[in-house]
Formats: C-alpha cells, sequence, structure tokens
DNA sequence: ATTTTTATCGACACGGTGTAGACTTCTTCG
DNA sequence: CGAAGAAGTCTACACCGTGTCGATAAAAAT
C-alpha cells in the first residue's frame, strides 16, 4: 500500500492534471464540513467528479491526498512569509509582525493547517511537512531573539509551539484570531525583555 | 455503534472487573509498541488473554477502551497533582515547581498522554477529558500569576499550551525533561516578571 | 438446586480500502 | 489519415477491521 509516489505518472502538464488540483480542492472543501477520519476516498473522488478508482491513480491512498494538500497549503504560506524582516525595525516590532502574519495564515489557511496538525501523529509525511515548517519559523526567529540577547534556541521553539497550540484552538473554537495574537505577541515580548 | 456504556454491567466488584483492568493494562501496553491506530481491537483482547467478542462486552470500541484508559491516567495525575500550593513561597517557586511536577507526569504517564493529545482531535470523549485537565491547571496557575499582578486568564492559558506542547515533543523525540522543564519554566518567569 | 445474572465465544454482515484487468480516450508520429 | 501507445477511467473482487446476534458456559444469588 502507499506506493510512494512516483511510479506512475510523472512529467508534463498533461490533460489530468486539472483533475489532481480538483481532488485537492475537492478534498480541501470537505474539510469544511466533515472531519479528517470521517472523509472517505469516495467522497472525496464525488467531489472531483470522478470515481473512486479514478481517483486511485493520482493518488495511492486518502493520506497521500492530504499530504499534498497539507504541502500545497505551506508551500503557499512559506510563498508569502519571508517578506518581513525589516533590518532596521526594533525586535518587538518583529515579533509582533511575526505573530500577526501568523495569524494571517491561520486566518486563510485554517481548515487545512487545523488538519495538517491533527494529523501529525498519524502520519509521517505530513508531520515531516508541519514540524519543517514550524522548525523554519523558529529557527528564523532564534536569530531575532539573539539580536534582543536571548540566546537559547529551544526558548524560540517553545514560543513557536505555543503560538502553533495557541491558534490551533483558538481556530478550532471560533475565537477572535486579533486577541490570540495580542496574547501570543505578550508572551514573546516577555519572554523577549525578561531574559537578557 | 458505540453504545454510550452503561447500557449493560454497571455495580459491584464482580469477578470480571478484573478483565477490565487486564483490557486497560493490555493497551497501555501496546501503546508502548504500536501507534494508536495500529492498534486494532484484536490486539487488545489478545493482550488481555480473552477473545475479541469478549472485550466488546466491556468497551464498546477501541475509543472508549482508549478513553478509559486516559481517564484512569488523567485521575492518577491530579490525584498526585494538588499537593502543592505553599501560600507561603515565591511566586516563581511554586511556577518552577508546578512545572518540574508536569515533568514527572510525563515521565511516569508519558505514553498515555501522548496518546490522549493524539486523540485529542478524533474522540470527542478524550478531547473533553484533556481539555479539562489542562484548563484546570490553567486556571490554578491564573491564580497564581494574578498574585504576582498579571491578571490575563489568557496568559495562563497560552502558557499552559506552551508547556503541554513542548513536553509532547521533548517525550515524543526523547529529549531530557529536566531541560524542557528548564525552559518552560524560564517563559512563565519571563511572563510573570515581563507583565507587570 | 435452580434461577438469574455475568461472561465468553463462533459466526455473520457491513463498510472502507486497495488492486487487477478490461476498456476508452487522448496523443503523436509514421 | 490511422495505427501504436500512453493516459485515464471503470467494474468487479478480495481483504481486513468492526460491531452485532444468538447460543452457550460460568458464577452468583435465592
Amino acid at each position: 500500500m502507499t506506493e510512494a509516489r512516483g511510479t506512475k505518472r510523472r512529467q508534463g502538464p498533461r490533460k489530468g492534471d486539472l483533475r489532481e488540483k480538483a481532488i485537492l480542492d475537492a478534498a480541501e472543501d470537505l474539510l469544511g464540513r466533515e472531519s479528517v477520519e470521517l472523509m472517505t476516498v469516495e467522497s472525496i473522488a464525488k467531489g472531483a467528479g470522478i470515481s473512486r478508482a479514478a481517483l486511485y491513480f493520482y493518488f495511492g491512498s486518502k493520506l497521500e491526498v492530504l499530504t499534498a494538500l497539507v504541502g500545497r497549503t505551506v508551500d503557499a504560506m512559506t510563498a508569502q512569509a519571508d517578506v518581513a524582516q525589516a533590518a532596521d525595525a526594533s525586535v518587538e516590532d518583529v515579533v509582533r509582525a511575526s505573530v500577526r502574519h501568523t495569524a494571517n495564515s491561520w486566518r486563510e489557511h485554517g481548515l487545512v493547517m487545523r488538519a495538517a496538525v491533527d494529523l501529525t501523529p498519524t502520519t509521517p509525511a505530513i508531520r515531516a511537512l508541519w514540524t519543517g515548517t514550524v522548525n523554519r519559523y523558529a529557527t528564523a526567529m532564534t536569530e531575532v531573539l539573539t539580536r534582543a540577547g536571548v540566546a537559547d534556541p529551544a526558548l524560540a521553539e517553545a514560543l513557536c509551539w505555543m503560538t502553533e497550540r495557541t491558534f490551533y484552538w483558538a481556530s478550532v473554537n471560533g475565537d477572535d484570531l486579533d486577541r490570540t495574537a495580542e496574547t501570543c505577541a505578550q508572551i514573546w515580548c516577555a519572554t523577549l525583555r525578561g531574559n537578557n
């Protein structure tokens, strides 16, 4: 099972690449209605307008679909991520801007990000994507913290996971993400000052 | 499906209550070897020395077993929890003690706690147990923070989830939990000072 | 000692998964 | 154009884990 991808189809913008996108779109759509484990290969296929067996031509399993979907979303996130980092801004401002940016990601891609978190325990590939993203963020932040005299990378890491979890629950509960961002930023800044 | 429990058997230390414990023990044992979703009702039953169908006499599903197991563990945790809170200790000391206590919980019950976190998205009953525990901890901490002039409950909540996630990953990766506790305590204390 | 509750088991039906193999539709190049 | 072959789709099937049913055994209760 699972097939590691790439055995079949590989190159070129063939006709059925639209299908591939359609499948991901259908899956993303479904995430809005049913939970991940209720979502069946059948339902995804139906959403994409093809038969169950046809879907297996493109993806080896439901989890491969979800992995591709998370990958697409993570790419989109990091694409619009590294705009910031104006070198002259105050450290606190950089931190606040980063947290706000995170809030926006959750606003835009909350459904998929939630699914990514939910699937992190079960799916190695998704775990890799997600922890990879968080760790990238963490190392970037470690640099920023260092500029403020806080050296330990473990601190940045812990704060990143705090941010992740807090936004996750806020997204699940439908809380106000601006407030959430405020809370997170406050802790980030406190750590910034408190450990020089 | 699922049967909501209680329809069958209810009172007394009947003979088969041992079985019930045996089943939970078997499940906990299994958590050490295979992941939650690989674990099958069959394997749990086998571990408890009974047949698959017999297990359904005690629990309505694999998830009910896991829920009971998490419940048992959470009870054990909270049982030995509220020892602390000596009213004259410094706020920072209380915080450090709490975090260290959390580290001990993860040391002792890491397997089940990890499973609880993993199952939180999928199983409402376990989500209730877990968020309940964390929230109890959060409100207790809110009081402590208030004593230090930091009023916002959202801060304590965010810090609790930071602690949860950080220990979760440390437990998964086999990191040193003392170091993890140190990191968490540092952020707790920074927030304590930084936001008066 | 027998009646009732508690516990166990074998057998079944169901639903979702993944695969095999036949079939159709595109593409492309002689 | 028109055959070869690649890309895409479908029906049918076998598998596996789940949960239930009814018959039966073991324990408790009377």
